[in-house]
DNA sequence: AATGAATGAGTTTTCATTCAT
DNA sequence: GATGAATGAAAACTCATTCAT
């Protein structure tokens, strides 16, 4: 029985059923059938509201985004100073709702397409960028320009390195020693820089 | 014109030629007749010699990670003394035969597929413990054990990192900025540990 | 132009069509090609309601068996007293419905694939015990027990054999002889039961 | 190394191969790969020396019915009058060299295969009218010419039904019961027709 | 005589996508 | 709004067959 204003909800559906289909089925094997059966409804209505299967999971990408963002920037809003400011750019990439299996997986299987997929290259630019820039523009005041582009670019790697490695880890991520990991980098660097 | 011995001719060339495929159409898009085309040869041999698409994608990642581990062994082997035996894997990684995009796409492909596909995931993680005994022999005798797990596991997450982000990266990789990236963070960290 | 309700309709022709696609191509030759267009369909929606032609011909030879079963149930319904039930249950396996090329055509590739598909051979047993004990019982009121299961395995290896040669004949099979052979046969044997 | 008058006894092997290839595989499944394999020669050989998987299975099935025939012959070159040749030729059709699982397979997959394969229709129709005729002939010197006929295709649908229930079965063949039911049968009739 | 390399045609199978209802 | 029917194109895979050696 079809209600009005559907739409969001079954869109929305939708795109967590992609992060956890491609998480269970894998990225290359997941079909628009069990995505939509993951939602709850048909192949049929998938195409209905997302035009083709790249489009859905380029909504897809694009909503892992722009939660991880959200996170972030509410961080940020609630954070004083720059040093502060860096600590919530790092956590906000360890946040319960972002470092989960689902989500890390669906998150890597895009990284990687980004070589093929073109949309997903582009979205991923845009958020890498931004991120860059607000590390980079923090940093910037607690050490020399130069250095805060290094420190930028070795904190990213590092976080993406932890997520990637989490692929080959069981069980739950330890968003605890992530963090750690990550503040003990940052936290070197900006001494080494004063000293 | 059928020679005899061909087959660990073709074997070589078909995995090869996954690399390049891989890189060049994504792995999901990748098809049996891509890559036998690029090995100059039908599909049905490459079939023929590995049995399903799955068996060869399998051995070409047996492949990556056995060329990686060759680089390593060798700087290992010219390596004096535990410090220079961290930097030999730190560049072993880096290595102008690795670090090259054909080969960074089909290896990261391999290392976010690990969660489907069984065999990948097994020997991706006999590679990575291998490596990291290895790590952590060397730099406990640097710095405390439990130190040495952590700089360890830094370091590689870094060095994983830094392949992943090359995805997103134009032109060619830089294996010196990266190497000195790595370098960097293990100096840092056994500066302390000494302190 | 789809309609509802399709699928028991298009599972009904489908298996329809494979038995005369193996009669008329036979049974190594059939493709699923030949019997969708049979149908009327793709090939896409045989594979879609069967999964596969291996399952599409089981549920082909389960119809034959349960076919062939109405047709004993229903004489076996009409039949009074021992003896008109055993003539119920020859009848029935030379039917106008049972006994025509394309059926005997199917059931015999089926028979004797039995040995290669574990599921046809499981179908078949199970058939050839329910039929065998059938007849046991009846052929037991009229004979000692030990001559019932006796002629109760002549008159069904009689019957199969009937079937069997069929093929090598040429025109319409003739059910009046083929039952005229098994009655006699059965006739003669409970005569010396008797004697 | 090749040798000298090497393909009377490859031919002999290849076919006796096929005979239990299609025993294990089935009929429908069996490769020329496979048989070779089993003959223990590469299958361009198999190609070299029959020239088709065709012409091999042609041949394989003229090698059953001759040793077949041959069973028959040398038995009733031992037989004294009409009613001992009749038991010879009952008696060959379940000799210890026929009645066997991986011949009982072929055999059938052939008749079966008969309308399909035009060679196998054939050479089956040549074996079936001589083991008739002969039947034919002996028992018109016991019962009249009208009767024989119906004996003779009663004895033959018996045996024929006896073989195709053998797939049914598990474990060795009995042929002793076997040639018991169809001398039964015989008997029966026979006394009859003299009543 | 015999092999193993190699192919190409053909078959099964999968799925995104479309569409009538 | 939503479904299930249906397709067609593309892919994996198999294998008989050919041929150089």
């Amino acid at each position: 029985m079809p209600k009005l204003g559907m739409e969001p909800v079954r869109r929305r559906a939708l795109i967590g059923a992609a992060v956890e289909a491609i998480h269970e089925h894998g990225f290359c094997e997941v079909t628009m059938g069990q995505i939509a059966a993951r939602a709850g409804v048909s192949a049929g209505l998938a195409h209905h509201y997302f035009g083709s299967k790249e489009q859905l999971l380029t909504a897809t990408m694009r909503h892992l985004l722009s939660e991880l963002g959200a996170e972030i920037v509410s961080r940020l809003s609630r954070a004083e100073g720059p040093r502060q400011r860096v600590s919530a750019v790092i956590a906000g990439n360890f946040a319960p709702g972002q470092f989960r299996p689902a989500v890390i997986s669906a998150w890597l299987a895009f990284y990687v397409q980004a070589e093929s997929l073109a949309d997903a290259r582009r979205l991923h630019g845009i958020y890498a960028r931004r991120l860059r820039s607000n590390l980079v523009h923090d940093l910037a005041r607690l050490v020399s320009r130069e250095r805060a582009f290094a420190v930028a670019d070795g904190a990213a790697a590092l976080v993406d390195g932890i997520w990637l490695r989490q692929v080959l880890r069981v069980g739950e991520p330890d968003a605890a020693t992530a963090i750690a990991m990550v503040e003990d980098y940052v936290a070197l660097q900006l001494e080494r820089g004063r000293m």
